[in-house]
DNA sequence: TTTATAATGAAAATGATTATCATTATCATT
DNA sequence: AATGATAATGATAATCATTTTCATTATAAA
């Protein structure tokens, strides 16, 4: 908590070197962007906030930079009833994500300890359980208030 | 659990009907084939499926009726970490889905109790939550076993 | 510096989904 | 059973997101 705190970008790009990747100015400006956004964005909507700073960015670098950044676990493809392809920091730790319907604003929260129930649940399909989704979708406080005025 | 039961296809048609919706042929053949399969299907499968009985469907038939499905609360699209748009019957009450990775066999499960859950994170987070998705992913039997043999 | 090669971006290709529109089929009414 | 309004269909074309290809450029290790 003192100047010295990195930003996500910055960790974000730390474990992109880590795992042998290049870092470039096309990577560096897209990361930033991700990291710094409350909401999730589609690939198209990266690739213009980002060319504000680095107009000769191509789209295709973009779908490459996320690829990369998913395998890593630092950015979530989010998927929702009537879409999918947003992408958002990926949850750390028990977070789930909540997005808002309307904005897709993105917030985190701490909820139940699915190990019970995904052990119950192995047992009883069969299945070998390896992964789970826990999603929450609704309005934000800004587009209630935004709707109500009407 | 006498011969008067009807199948999941006949109670889907049945409730298109009373939606206003006229009962063809095609709708006949792609509402049997998602609801007797056990498995979630691409709409080009479907699609292929359907036309080992009605030769003469067309593709966009097959979207048509599956919005319509969708609408309806009958089907559901299926996300998934790595793609989307997967259709299956829709889970009914608190079932949620069960999926595998590996065949995409469908399998459906009761779970905790998200009310609770709920209700605290839309007073922490001030969002309205209208939607949740708890979805489990991994490789069912079948598919285990199939890969022990290598 | 030099150099191997990872990364980039332009352009073309692909593939899923949607729109258009003339034709056909359904079903309420006769 | 025949009629007719119109909902539904399917062929085709259009659209749009994503991926592939490949010559050029930039990174970072030596």
């Amino acid at each position: 908590m003192s100047q010295e705190e990195k930003s996500s970008g910055e960790v974000w790009l730390e474990s992109m070197r880590a795992s042998g990747y290049r870092l470039t100015t096309p990577r560096r400006v897209i990361v930033n962007i991700i990291a710094n956004s409350g909401y999730a964005l589609e690939a198209i909507e990266i690739f213009d906030l980002s060319r504000d700073e680095y107009p000769r960015l191509g789209l295709v670098t973009v779908y490459r930079t996320l690829e990369k950044l998913e395998q890593l676990g630092l950015v979530q493809r989010v998927h929702q009833p009537d879409g999918c392809h947003l992408y958002l920091r990926a949850p750390k730790g028990h977070e789930h994500i909540l997005l808002c319907k309307s904005c897709r604003r993105t917030d985190y929260f701490r909820g139940d300890d699915l190990s019970e129930l995904i052990e119950e649940t192995s047992q009883t399909s069969g299945f070998e359980i390896e992964d789970h989704w826990l999603q929450f979708f609704g309005v934000c406080k800004t587009c209630q208030q935004a709707n109500h005025v009407e």
